[in-house]
DNA sequence: CGCTTACTGGTAAGCGCTTACAGCACGTCC
DNA sequence: GGACGTGCTGTAAGCGCTTACCAGTAAGCG
């Protein structure tokens, strides 16, 4: 390893070649596995690679044979310069990516991720160089608009994760129909709660919809009543929820007996915010999650959610997307199940603490 | 966008020149914002641009200029499938990635991901492949070893974290001294423990080793006693911490007045195994943390504990990286300031709860 | 012993982009 | 009116790798 590199470090396989002295063509396919070189070949060619320390250059390599074996992924991140509100919200956004990097490396790919901020103007941009980077792309839950999507289906493979499926992308959610029923089915039947409110996500969420839809229709046709309006608005935020329980009770107004929040986080904020002002939960009110994030289980009470498979989301996200680099087709739009998880938080009796605090689930 | 494309999606800047009119020169001219266009050149080529919503190819741009704008970013995960155990211990590594990815945003790098298993018998080889798709490469803690390091270094430049500097990469760490030495005089001189103990990490973790040192020696200079042995080694996770508790009390062994955990994690296991032995917390037995990840400030009792900068440590990960590919030099080493965050597990008095439910912090 | 067959290895063409360099069309200035 | 900028545009040469295609060699066979 002396004088055949020092090229500032930029050395190829005709360096390797060289010194192995054999041509390029057999480094390549050494390094490929492909055809059937000689053992003789083929040693002097790993020699060389080790003593020059040499990994191939995978642009030229992406170049040359049409694939990158990257993927990319964008989510948003609400502020520009911090998380600092989110730190928790972003643990359902990593979970996933989690599990889009693990199914990615059994192909062989890597993952390539970018946020973008709600306010970046270089959104599309940003998005686009991601675009050109990979060989698809996974976007998470509004990082980019529906037209913005389509066009840049023109250029690369998508699949959208928690959003809406399209011509030209794919989509790959969770069963909210089903978890947000056996929900509500669970409060009104099981428990009896007459007054249910559900505190919302992002407006522009299609899974927030999808489960403000669901509730609507299963509390109504249990004959249970619905609190509703502009206060019932949250963002997924544990700050939002407790701002909206803080402005209820401010305001005077009666609590309905359970709330149903749009995610974990709403449900963590709500909770701190009614213990403060001194109502008992689940005693005095009820509230529910939705997600199952890993701190759903530590909370006093715990929080009765539901488990969406976060990190098989991701992975089926990738597989999908896998599956049209590779030209084959897909579905439009893939549905995960969900399961309910019952703890403390929604009036089921505390179940005894199993060694790493967890408590029991039921199946939805 | 009519019969331009179709050739697969691969559409390349020729397909953009002929649709504009010009040469491909001036389409790369104006995509890449060189040289002064005439405004009509420039219009056409973004016309065509957008109509046929065309997306350079990273690849050969990166070939053709030498930089790939991207950063390998490499940490490891336990189990080969499963992140099951580790859900919170992946808070510190997550946080820290986006720190990375913030800073690299600001000059226009994206960040490829890639976790390692402990026992991925291709583990070089893979990281190998990141390096090759990266201008350079970010390590986390024990994802490579010294000798892996030192190879791989001949190809990028690297830097690690919370690892050890060396000729050839770079790391980036935090002042566990300061920290540690904080949070030992804060326990022996302000509550006037007089028998601690050091809940470690994995044992091969540089900054487990440091912190282990310096508690022994801040302990052993302040006077006070040290329990040790191999029934305190954990491994930087909830459980490992929960075993360790659960053993010392079957053996039938007196807990030292406060238990010094190697990071939160670890002190999350802890306080729940004493709590459901009946073993008050800070009243028996006080119990630290370091780190300070988001649920610190959750748990009951709130977690005293080291504050690291956990973006910022990102970002400047990224930052010497980035003064690396552009060919300057670094420091060998970078150290950032930590900062001691005391709550309620030490036995400080619990302060009033602000509206999100933290705790306050004092400087250390 | 000469010829076929079966492999292995080398040469060269290209992947899509950037950019040095040359060319061209104007103006400007004697 | 011709010489000479000035400023934009086009041509072509790579960047490092894979691989089709061909040449060369050794083994197998009559």
């Amino acid at each position: 390893m002396t004088e055949a590199k020092r090229s500032k470090g930029t050395l190829t396989i005709y360096d390797v070649a060289r010194l192995a002295g054999v041509s390029i063509a057999s480094v390549s396919r050494v390094l490929n596995g492909q055809g059937t070189p000689r053992p003789d070949t083929r040693d002097r060619v790993m020699r060389a690679v080790g003593e020059l320390s040499f990994v191939p250059d995978g642009a030229a390599r992406a170049l040359s044979n049409g694939l990158k074996e990257v993927v990319g992924v964008v989510f948003r991140r609400g502020a520009e310069t911090t998380f600092e509100d989110e730190d928790e919200s972003l643990l359902f956004i990593d979970g996933i990516n989690r599990g889009i990097e693990l199914a990615a490396q059994h192909r062989g790919f890597d993952v390539l991720i970018s946020s973008v901020g709600v306010h970046d103007p270089h959104r599309t941009g940003r998005i686009s160089g991601v675009a050109g980077k990979a060989d698809g792309i996974i976007l998470h839950d509004r990082s980019l608009s529906a037209s913005g999507i389509a066009r840049l289906a023109e250029a690369v493979p998508i699949v959208t994760l928690a959003g809406t499926p399209s011509r030209a992308s794919v989509n790959v959610g969770c069963d909210n129909e089903a978890g947000m029923r056996a929900l509500v089915n669970h409060l009104t039947v099981d428990h009896g709660y007459r007054r249910l409110a559900y505190l919302s996500g992002y407006a522009d969420s299609p899974d927030n919809r999808a489960r403000a839809r669901v509730f609507e229709a299963a509390t109504t046709r249990a004959g249970a009543e619905i609190e509703t309006g502009p206060a019932w608005q949250g963002n997924y935020s544990a700050s939002g929820g407790a701002q909206v329980i803080a402005a209820l009770l401010d305001s005077g107004a009666e609590l309905p007996r359970a709330i149903v929040c749009a995610n974990d986080q709403t449900a963590l904020g709500v909770i701190h915010a009614l213990a403060r002002r001194g109502v008992k939960v689940p005693g005095d009110v009820a509230v529910t999650g939705f997600d199952d994030v890993p701190v759903a289980r530590h909370l006093h009470p715990s929080l009765t959610t539901v488990r969406q498979p976060i990190e098989r989301m991701g992975a089926t996200a990738f597989d999908v997307l896998y599956s049209m680099i590779s030209g084959a087709g897909s579905e439009p739009n893939v549905v995960l199940p969900v399961r309910l998880m019952l703890r403390e938080s929604c009036g089921c009796a505390p179940a005894p603490v199993p060694p790493n605090g967890a408590s029991h689930s039921v199946d939805g």
